[in-house]
DNA sequence: GTGGCTGCAAAATGTTTGCACGGAT
DNA sequence: ATCCGTGCAAACATTTTGCAGCCAC
């Protein structure tokens, strides 16, 4: 299947890119619209399915919320999931493949290609809230 | 608040303590239904967030198809998920307090409060489905 | 010209909520 | 007698999908 190169691509690529932080697929719907409000959200949904299968963007599995997040640094590295708003930041701790190592042995069946690791906690913004 | 024991609170405990594995509420829900056709799958939902909340089951954050999973073993330790069917299996490393206490230092303003390792990969049951 | 991409709306999915009633305390 | 928990349906939030037309190749 060949793949084409669209505007409404390259805006959702750009939109990612510039965004500071881990943006949902709707944080950047509402970037884009806000320049070219005929985009469709299903078309940003579909973009930022193919930008992270081509590996150009990261994707931040759902947590908590059951809200997917993107991510302009496309290599493996951990986040933190804020359980007060949802938000999700950067956690400067490199992957860590001894974890899959330790891991293959244990388990049962049950083949391993990958890990994930988040940190749950309260994020800078929503503690200053609380004072 | 005070909190009532009711039928349905206990028929909702039991079916997960005696599921094989990690049910999600609507899992849950279909096996009590099966003998309690009465129940409401809002009351499922409702009393499951109640026992988890209690720390009489184990809660699995929603992950991947955005579905949260239950658990009867309350304490903590890792999961794998199956990319391919969404099923959650046990994985036996346990908790690691020391990955908090590396990655604490790193963070700006995000107050960690624990940690969550998921490793995903291909189930038996998908895999043997694959031959 | 072909067929992948788009916009739109509707559907699917998982979960939560408003409300009146019934049952546990 | 309280008032929390229940059942039901509707609302909600996020994401996916069917379809006709369009545009990149």
């Amino acid at each position: 299947m060949e793949r084409r190169n669209t505007m409404q691509k390259a805006l959702t690529y750009e939109a990612v890119m510039s965004y500071p932080g881990h943006p949902s697929a709707d944080d950047v719907y509402r970037v884009i619209s806000a320049e070219h409000s005929s985009i469709s959200k299903a078309t940003v949904y579909r973009n930022l399915a193919l930008l992270s299968e081509e590996g150009r963007i990261g994707k931040v599995e759902s947590f908590g919320n059951g809200e997917v997040h993107y991510d302009h640094r496309a290599e493996k590295h951990c986040h933190g999931y804020c359980t007060k708003c949802g938000r999700v930041v950067d956690i400067d701790l490199s992957y860590d493949n001894e974890l899959v190592v330790k891991a293959s042995p244990m388990e049962d069946g049950f083949a391993i290609t990958s890990h994930e690791l988040i940190f749950e906690g309260i994020c800078k913004e929503c503690r200053e809230k609380e004072n």
